[in-house]
DNA sequence: TTTCTGACCAAAACGTAATTTTGGTCAGAA
DNA sequence: TTCTGACCAAAATTACGTTTTGGTCAGAAA
């Protein structure tokens, strides 16, 4: 039996190289022999990890999101006042899809047409997993004061979706704008956002 | 020479059956033979108002945002308090988009996808001067104190950027959800947002 | 045994050449 | 002066033979 570390690091690197090569030439263009070649690996050994091509590309995806949804509760957790970690997390968060796919020039659209149902399926559920990192945030700010009452759950979808629509998506990074731009733009939404939660005296 | 009345009708008649033909067909297969028949004019005569085929469907999209910003335009000079009104504009602002375009099934991407340059540049000065108006009842709350100080433009394209996310784009209305259900999504943001935007004591 | 591979295959994509449809024009009708 | 539809080049579609590709699996490697 192969270890499953080893096992893991392979397919770490295959989805490494699925980033590579989704970049240089988009969801069609890029074939599995590519992929194992890239990798060094055959191609057989591309189905012990991943069922089909869609399912990889949408594991790739699965990653970023993984790997945001790991800073988002780092952050949840740090010491600093909730509504701090709060703006933090949604500036974060923007930025941090944004560098995800700043490097796929064209191919957004490819990909999205390519694998449309299944990714915006998902899509939906990571946007409820990434919700429910805030909640927890909000929650502590209503108990201790900060916020004003009512649910966080919603309060914590709100934030998520008032900042989606600089996410790329249908765009891609060019499209929307320059990195230094969104920023300042998630930043003033948010405290927009985190003005309107914050208790009156 | 012709009344430009008449001129002016025969133009909108020509956007209606724009209009739904994009909806039957979407609008690679709608034709500008069909749409002059579905007219009851020459096909030439199309061209006498629009330059193009695209042209064509860029004029239609202004028309949806021409009626939107008087609309919004409306709301902005009503008596209510300033607050109400941001909240009015702000979920008309979805909703009107989302009627908009509700019975075009699955074309969105068809469109998109067809005229995507040119329908780009086009929504961001959409946007821009939806959030002008918007700027006129800022500072008027500003003013009367309500609002807390700030830079009003960029408030205002806070407030429209933050509920861009529920505009019907790439997604269809149907992958968008419920009517009730955006509905309910905006009212949330809108209330999160102006909440922030509200003086303390 | 367990893990991995690449030859293999059906299906999809692609080239391409013949055919049809379409966006756009414009000489002349109304 | 306003409108039209026959007309045309270009684009889309079809038909079809060829190539490429996603996915499988019998057997090699470990």
């Amino acid at each position: 039996m192969k270890s499953s570390a080893k096992q893991q690091s392979t397919r770490e690197a295959i989805l490494d190289a699925t980033d590579r090569l989704l970049a240089r030439s988009g969801y069609k263009k890029m074939t599995i022999d590519d992929l194992a070649k890239e990798v060094g690996i055959g191609k057989g050994s591309v189905y012990l990890h991943f069922s089909s091509k869609e399912e990889l590309v949408l594991s790739h995806i699965d990653r970023i999101i993984d790997r945001l949804q790991i800073k988002l509760s780092a952050i949840a957790e740090e010491s600093a006042k909730p509504s701090a970690r709060l703006r933090k997390m949604l500036e974060m968060r923007v930025l941090h899809r944004f560098d995800g796919v700043q490097h796929y020039t064209q191919s957004l659209n490819d990909l999205l047409s390519a694998i449309r149902p299944n990714f915006l399926a998902r899509r939906e559920s990571h946007f409820e997993n990434e919700a429910q990192i805030f909640v927890a945030v909000i929650e502590e700010g209503q108990q201790n004061g900060d916020f004003a009452e009512g649910d966080a759950r919603k309060i914590a979808e709100s934030l998520v979706l008032a900042t989606n629509s600089l996410l790329p998506f249908s765009l891609t990074t060019q499209e929307l704008g320059e990195r230094r731009d969104i920023e300042e733009k998630t930043r003033q939404i948010a405290n927009l956002l985190l003005q309107g939660l914050i208790k009156r005296e």
